[in-house]
DNA sequence: TTGCAACTGAGACTCAGTCTCAACTGGACA
DNA sequence: TGTCCAGTTGAGACTGAGTCTCAGTTGCAA
């Protein structure tokens, strides 16, 4: 199962740096490997919530941190606000095309753009380890309905989800 | 004087929208557009308190609205941290390295990449408004010294001073 | 068993940014 | 002048994402 090997993958990198992994640690893992592939930490607590699995906000902080020093997630900003996370399946880096009006996130790779990117750091002497590029805009479906920008209703659920779980 | 003429347009926009240029939002622009290029909320509140011009927070944040609604100010993500500010000069869209190790940004415009950009959105059948792209690696100063990443000193600087404030 | 390091949850804390509200300002009008 | 009123201000409370602390728990090796 290929959620598996992400475990697997997860109690290696903890193995090489003497910590351990944990059932907390592992269900977090299939949880961001299994259903989403952008989330927000807040997001991720109310689903294990939702699922009965008891893991406090510190553990899902901690256990983000461990995935992003082991280069299985990424920290990424989507838009304005605040982080996002995203799983890295291969190494298969992309950038993002967001939707200001329903929220949604396209991904893409461009070589060409990966290329040109490199030529600007060699003329100005940077050595580039990592780079973020977010276009932010109209997809083509909101575009046909014509609808008005407004913060999409899946993030609007989650943070009053959120809100919820911290009183 | 250009900044006169900077603190003039902001006064133009602001009596499009039926308010008031006083002499808080007119000394904030000075100071925008005086000194420095990014900046931060609390840098600024921070030099606004240096030179003993009495300005709170909220009418900071209330004013730095303003400036970004005008199309003066731009809200950029540098790196991973919050929000930082610069200052719009002409029409002059452009990108950002971001040295992990200093902390400087280099700015750079490169047609050639704004036209790839371009030609993915219309690929994808996406309509852009705005693009935000960070290159973070070491610039060629800290290449040469060989020194290792760490969180520059001017940012601890203004770190501290804003919370002495807050106080 | 015991010792110990890694780990956990609960909740306090931090900090950038927002909101609220009473007080102030300055122009219009009587 | 006086007063009305909309726009603005500062002080400080509040919000929410993320971090830190600490006592208790877990699980492995001796």
């Amino acid at each position: 199962m290929v959620i598996q090997k992400e475990v697997d993958r997860f109690a290696g990198f903890l193995q090489q740096q003497g910590q351990k992994l944990t059932s907390e640690r592992a269900a977090l893992v299939r949880e961001i490997f299994s259903t989403h592939y952008h989330f927000e930490a807040d997001e991720l607590l109310f689903k294990m919530k939702e699922k009965a699995v008891k893991i406090s906000r510190a553990t899902v902080y901690r256990t983000l941190e461990l995935l992003v020093k082991s280069g299985m997630v990424r920290r990424v900003h989507l838009g304005e606000e605040h982080y996002h996370y995203e799983h890295v399946t291969g190494n298969s880096h992309h950038d993002h095309l967001i939707c200001t009006t329903c929220g949604s996130v396209i991904e893409f790779n461009d070589p060409g753009l990966e290329e040109r990117q490199r030529e600007i750091c060699a003329n100005k002497r940077f050595t580039p380890t990592f780079h973020n590029l977010q276009i932010l805009g109209v997809c083509a479906a909101c575009e046909r309905k014509g609808e008005q920008p407004d913060a999409p209703d899946r993030v609007k659920m989650i943070q009053v989800a959120a809100m919820q779980l911290r009183k």
